[in-house]
RNA sequence: GGGGAUAUAGCUCAGUUGGAUAGAGCACGGCCCUUCUAAGGCUGUGGUCGAGGGUUCGAAUCCUUCUAUCCCCGCCA
């Protein structure tokens, strides 16, 4: 069962797993013997352990079996230990403590690992999920209104990293990008583009206030009238013929701007005013879709939320959930009880003028990833929608599925700091700082390394003048410098005229007997665990962790010991060790978007 | 008012099946370059795990009450 076939290689078990195993058998023979009562389900924990005079792994099985034996918890260790079976693996063991049996693992069989890294290469610590359900992750799905800014960037970085996480850990993967291109929003954003597109006819008006007054709408105005001339101008007194005062002039703005949307319409007809909403939502979507690439975020799937509507999804969500019963109308609008799910209160789906809310759609989107087949849907959302949990966890039961299928991940914004200095975020003024702002100054890898270093739900203080630094105190550099410095070892061995042996080096593992070389190897034996724990858990952080201790390592290691020596049967075994460690500082980067240089 | 998140060293944060003496980086002391990149390493100081109660062999971790900070609570999108 825990055996299983890649492409590469048969999976060496976890020595975790293969010391369960001998403990398994020592509770047997206890139960054999009437030490333990036949009946005994034990539940057999082997954790690492945290202090190094503890062994390299531990187990708490005595303590947990020592109440349904009627037994003192070290007695009865004292009998475990006593039946345990003779094993390779283990060079000692110890009664510690309370009743914790200790392992002390034999130097070869830890350092085995050395040779697995290097022959799996990349496909080291891979495809060990439990679960291989087929899952899509959805994330950024910022509306096409705008560029991403530095908010939308930390659900870039952490949501790709959770896919490639599960990708890695053998879970089948997609990623999409909800595009919110329906909607009222976009039709301020159209109507927006035309207003300076008439500007740049020769129009003067003013600008509604609650109309899109970024830099962006002027180019792509700009590029509209190149294309079409002034075929769209449109006299001004026409198009602002008995429409309600903005709100600065005493009236309401958002009656001001829809007032605003229906007139181009009027004057434009269909296919003009999809001329100006379609110029907007393409080159938005063009540069949304540039940014993320070039951030290394990548997606199976772009999809429109239009065509929801277009093809009916909507209506044949709303018609499931009116056949199971959980649709009413009340005041000529229709409701989804989604108070029988548990929600605070009933939502609208459908208003009495017949047009449907966002969160039908949202609804007919859920129906539409589970009729893809997935297995699970997973959604990133910034923090301040976890109000809509409860209503699609409700809808996701209404529609006749399992909740449990849908899953949502919070992600909190990030505070940008410079130093001390903590930069100002305002979207009303238009002033927040872009994603491509960010990853100008700071580049692509300390950005999406910074992103995902804290726990998504944790409110991260992401400081730029650190992220920019190149020194050990940048995580980053910290890391990449390490698996650099394993490159140059490279380069110089050859610059010494000496060859890396790898088969001798493995053959002389045994010879890395330095405190510093065990737990160097230790930690690389740690990896497989780590990234599946990050992938089933979606916390990329874990891994972001585990990079920079397992860096941190190899630097001792480095300092401490030469590499480049004489004695042949050694300087093998330690570049074959230093090749497995960059093998794992590149695996892990590289699951995280981050580079890993031969040379810095 | 209701709901959610967060609270661990001076600062930023780990601590993921409840385990043994709570960790890392930064900052602040001390030390290590005739040595493969010192872009590094070693080492010291530093804690009432927000507060109180509870569960048990054992709690930063689980339950409960309280406090502080942030977020959400529209027929918006």
């Amino acid at each position: 069962m825990l055996f299983e076939v890649t492409l590469h290689s048969v999976f060496i078990r976890l020595m975790k797993e293969q010391i369960a195993q001998l403990i398994a058998s020592a509770v047997d023979a206890l139960k054999a013997d009437g030490t333990l009562p036949g009946d005994t389900q034990p539940n057999i924990m082997v954790e690492n352990t945290r202090d190094k005079s503890h062994g390299d792994f531990a187990s708490n099985i005595a303590l947990t079996l020592a109440k349904p034996a009627r037994r003192n918890p070290r007695e009865l260790a004292q009998a475990l230990l006593a039946a345990l079976p003779q094993s390779d693996l283990i060079e000692k063991t110890e009664l510690a403590g309370p009743g914790f049996i200790n392992f002390f693992v034999t130097q070869a069989s830890t350092a085995a690992v050395v040779g697995q890294i290097l022959t799996e290469q990349t496909a080291f610590g891979r495809g060990r999920a439990a679960s291989k359900a087929r899952t899509q992750v959805e994330f950024v799905s910022a509306n096409p209104t705008g560029p991403l800014h530095v908010g939308h960037g930390r659900g870039a970085a952490y949501g790709a990293s959770v896919a490639d996480l599960l990708e890695a850990a053998g879970v089948p993967v997609e990623r999409e990008y909800y595009v919110n291109d329906a909607g009222r929003q976009m039709n301020i954003l159209g109507t927006s583009v035309w207003l300076r597109y008439l500007e740049k006819c020769g129009a003067e008006l003013t600008f509604p206030s609650n109309g899109y007054k970024g830099a962006y709408i002027h180019d792509i105005a700009a590029a509209v009238f190149d294309q079409h001339g002034d075929q769209y101008n449109r006299d001004i007194a026409q198009v602002m013929a008995n429409i309600p005062v903005d709100e600065p002039q005493g009236g309401d703005k958002e009656v001001h701007i829809d007032a605003l949307i229906e007139r181009a319409k009027a004057l434009l007809g269909d296919a003009g005013y999809g001329i100006f909403f379609n110029a907007a939502l393409d080159s938005i979507l063009a540069d949304i879709q540039d940014d993320l690439s070039g951030f290394g975020v990548n997606y199976q799937e772009w999809f429109s939320e239009r065509g929801l509507t277009s093809n009916g999804d909507v209506d044949s969500a709303l018609n499931t959930l009116q056949e199971n019963g959980y649709l009413f109308e009340k005041e000529g609008n229709l409701w989804f009880r989604s108070t029988d799910f548990g929600d605070d209160k009933d939502r609208v789906v459908r208003r009495a003028n017949g047009a449907t809310t966002y969160f039908a759609s949202d609804i007919a989107y859920l129906k539409n990833k589970f009729e893809r087949g997935f297995d699970k849907v997973l959604y990133i959302w910034g923090a301040d929608h976890h109000g809509y949990i409860a209503r699609m966890k409700a809808a996701c039961q209404a529609l006749g599925y399992d909740p449990e299928r849908l899953m949502v991940r919070l992600v909190q914004f990030a505070i940008l700091y410079r130093g001390e200095e903590r930069l100002a975020m305002s979207t009303r003024s238009g002033s927040f700082v872009t994603l491509r702002e960010l990853r100008d100054e700071v580049g692509n890898d300390a950005c999406r390394f910074f992103y995902v270093t804290r726990k998504a739900e944790q409110h991260m203080d992401f400081d730029l003048e650190l992220a920019k630094s190149e020194s050990k105190d940048n995580p980053v550099y910290y890391i990449q410098y390490a698996h650099a410095r394993v490159c140059s070892v490279q380069r110089k061995l050859k610059e010494s005229g000496w060859a890396w042996d790898k088969e001798s080096g493995l053959a002389n593992l045994a010879l890395l007997n330095t405190e510093h070389e065990k737990d160097l190897i230790t930690k690389l034996s740690k990896y497989p665990e780590v990234l599946t724990a990050a992938a089933e858990s979606y916390e990329p952080h874990m891994l972001a962790n585990y990079l920079r201790e397992l860096a941190n390592d190899f630097h001792s290691y480095y300092n401490a010991n030469k590499m480049l020596i004489e004695e042949a049967e050694l300087r093998n075994a330690r570049v074959t060790l230093s090749e497995a460690a960059r093998q794992v500082l590149n695996n892990g980067l590289t699951l995280l978007g981050v580079n890993a240089p031969e040379q810095m």
